[in-house]
DNA sequence: TAATAAATTTAGACTAATCTAAAAATTTAT
DNA sequence: ATAAATTTTTAGATTAGTCTAAATTTATTA
């Protein structure tokens, strides 16, 4: 059995795969866990020797079919923990992710299993994100980046790429939920923001920052 | 902050003043913990430190108001999750033990509360032992253990002392689960086993250890 | 391409928690 | 009340995870 901490590299290692599409470097990873170069270096030394990561010296890592397994296992139950706090606590989007870092760490298949039938076998966690199912299998959702649609177009608000509490409380103070439907009225080049209707009632300017952090539904 | 080792000692130390009515002594808690004298003697001047324990070298230790609070606040967490894993995620009275003692050490005084409210407000657990509230009280029962009581006296069984798979199990055989009515039909001297009535209907006998462990309610 | 900068690894030290073995204190029993 | 047994503490070692500082490798740039 691993350490949290041990989890928490592999699945600092996946997040940094996924993004950049290459080997995770040591660096990044340090960046991630915030903690030392020196640290990771050690780390990645080990998981090596376990069988989990690929690790070649300054050539950064990446997972092993074994890492990946258990990287996702990882991801499934804090996605799903974050759907049980919203829906059945009554948690904010904003609220549940540290929650959620300590309940992933909870040891049973079990349970993780029994928790998503009790959940109703959710698809995506409270900020939109995929949840993969007990084989490890994300269900794969279209999307765009707010940013990339035309004037004129319009499609409803699927997921968010940050989940900083900061970032999703704007949200909620700007009527930005997961649901909504947004239209593209106006852009500025100035400072490339975007004015919207959000509901076919309201309207908004948000800026790009803002922009490329939600995913829509065409 | 404390470690979940900590924790787990302050839940021991209570534990074990609770059923001795004194301090606790060293060896008590290392058999209770499965480890060494060596790393109890250590751990409880590391806790005495901390303000946590009253110690005095070779006397045992006691609880200290603040450490009576953490553990009070950790069995209430414990008791709490299981009634949500057998009511909500239907594990049985003899699985959650485990689980529970994973989940007891999450850090977060209103998931507790929203869980508490969640399972509304549960004063016992699937174990029937009182579930402390939010300020550490216990709700207390009247209850008699089953080998206190006289032929033709009967009562409903509200608790048990053991919570291990094994002897649950074995009451789950029996027809034995929190709510039936017991009357005592014959005691047997020999080896001071029991012959009860099951909800006026089957008739079953247990031996004394048993006995021991079920609490009734008269 | 050589020198400079940046990234990475190694070396050595620290803390928490554990262990075994030995020493010290306390309790029990003759 | 003294010897024996038991309990408890101390001493010293080990492991996981971390750190800083120094050394090494790779990347950048003049």
């Amino acid at each position: 059995m691993l350490s949290s901490t041990e989890e928490n590299y592999l699945k600092a290692i996946y997040k940094i795969s996924e993004r950049d599409n290459k080997a995770a470097s040591t660096n990044a990873i340090s960046k991630e866990m915030k903690t030392t170069a020196a640290s990771v270096s050690d780390m990645l030394q080990r998981l090596s020797s376990k069988g989990l990561t690929h690790y070649e010296k300054y050539k950064g890592v990446t997972l092993t079919e074994k890492g990946n397994k258990i990287a996702t296992a990882l991801i499934r139950k804090h996605r799903l923990w974050e759907v049980f706090l919203v829906e059945k606590l009554d948690f904010t989007w904003d609220e549940v992710h540290e929650l959620a870092e300590q309940l992933e760490h909870i040891q049973s298949i079990e349970l993780v299993n029994r928790l998503d039938k009790f959940l109703g076998n959710p698809k995506f966690d409270p900020h939109g994100d995929p949840i993969p199912n007990a084989d490890g299998i994300f269900t794969h959702r279209r999307q765009v980046e707010l940013s990339e649609l035309e004037i004129g177009e319009s499609g409803a608000l699927v997921g968010v790429q940050e989940d900083s509490s900061t970032f999703l409380q704007y949200l909620d103070k700007m009527g930005l939920k997961l649901g909504v439907e947004l239209k593209v009225l106006e852009k500025f080049e100035f400072d490339s923001s975007v004015k919207l209707l959000v509901n076919h009632t309201e309207q908004i300017t948000i800026s790009n920052k803002v922009c490329k952090n939600l995913f829509l539904k065409k």
